[in-house]
DNA sequence: TATATTTGCAACCATATAGTTGCGTATAAA
DNA sequence: TTTATACGCAACTATATGGTTGCAAATATA
C-alpha cells in the first residue's frame, strides 16, 4: 500500500483559505462544478482559480474532465486519509506513552 | 472555544518535509533540545534551522525557553487539534450523506 | 455564418519561502 | 582575562506563490 499522493502537496493545498473554500464548495455541491461556477463565488478571476484547482489537482484533492468547452470539477477526498495516518503516527506514540506511565505507576503502587 | 491558533499556519508549517522531520525529532525527543542539537540532525544551516522553527512556533506546534547562550525547543501537539477538527466536519458530511442514503433505501424497501 | 461563452497559455508583478553568509553579542569555559 | 560556543540580526539569492491582464482557440448559440 505505497502512497499515492505526496504529503507535502497535501498540505500545502490545504494551506490556503481560498482553497479549503473551493474544496468546502465541491464537496456541498451536488453535482461536478464548472470553472466559471466556482469562480462566480470568489473575489478572484478565473486565472487564479484555475491555478488553486490545479494545485489541488496535484495534490489529488480535486478530479477534472473536460465537457464542450466546460471543464468540470469534483472532490476526492483519498487524499485526507494521508493527513490523517499522518497524525495517527503521534496520537499512537502519546497514547504508548501514557500506557507504560500508568504501568509504571501501577508498579509502584 | 475560540480558535487560538491560524489553520493557514498549521497546515503551512506542517506542508514541509524538514519541518515535519523537526516535529518529530521533538516528539521523540526525551528532553528539550537546543538549536545547535537540532542543526546537527540535518543538512541545512542553524539559521536554516531557526527560520523553521520560528515557523512553527507561530503556528503554536513548538515553544521554546532560554537557558543562558542556549535557546531549547519543545514540541506543542495541540494545534493539531485544529486540522482533526477540520478533517472531521467532512468525515461528519460524508458520514450523514451515507447514513441518509440508508434511510432512503431503507424506506424502499 | 456571425457572435458569445469557456477555457488555456503566456507574461507579468509583488510578496513569501527556503536557504545561504557574515558579523556582533552574550554566556560559558580555560 | 582570554577563548570558545550558541545564538540573533541583517543582507542577499533563487525560486515558489497568489494574484493579475491580454490574447487566441475551441465550442456553443443566434
Amino acid at each position: 500500500m505505497s502512497k499515492k499522493y505526496s504529503i507535502d502537496k497535501i498540505f500545502k493545498a490545504l494551506a490556503d483559505a481560498n482553497r479549503r473554500e473551493i474544496f468546502h464548495l465541491l464537496v456541498v455541491a451536488t453535482s461536478a462544478l464548472s470553472l466559471t461556477q466556482i469562480t462566480a463565488e470568489f473575489d478572484i478571476s478565473r486565472q487564479g482559480i484555475t491555478k488553486h484547482i490545479k494545485l489541488m489537482e496535484d495534490a489529488g484533492l480535486i478530479q477534472t474532465h473536460n465537457k464542450g468547452r466546460e471543464r468540470f470539477c469534483e472532490v476526492d477526498p483519498t487524499p485526507l486519509n494521508e493527513i490523517k495516518d499522518w497524525l495517527a503516527v503521534y496520537d499512537k506514540f502519546w497514547d504508548d506513552k501514557l500506557k507504560s506511565l500508568g504501568d509504571f505507576l501501577d508498579k509502584k503502587a
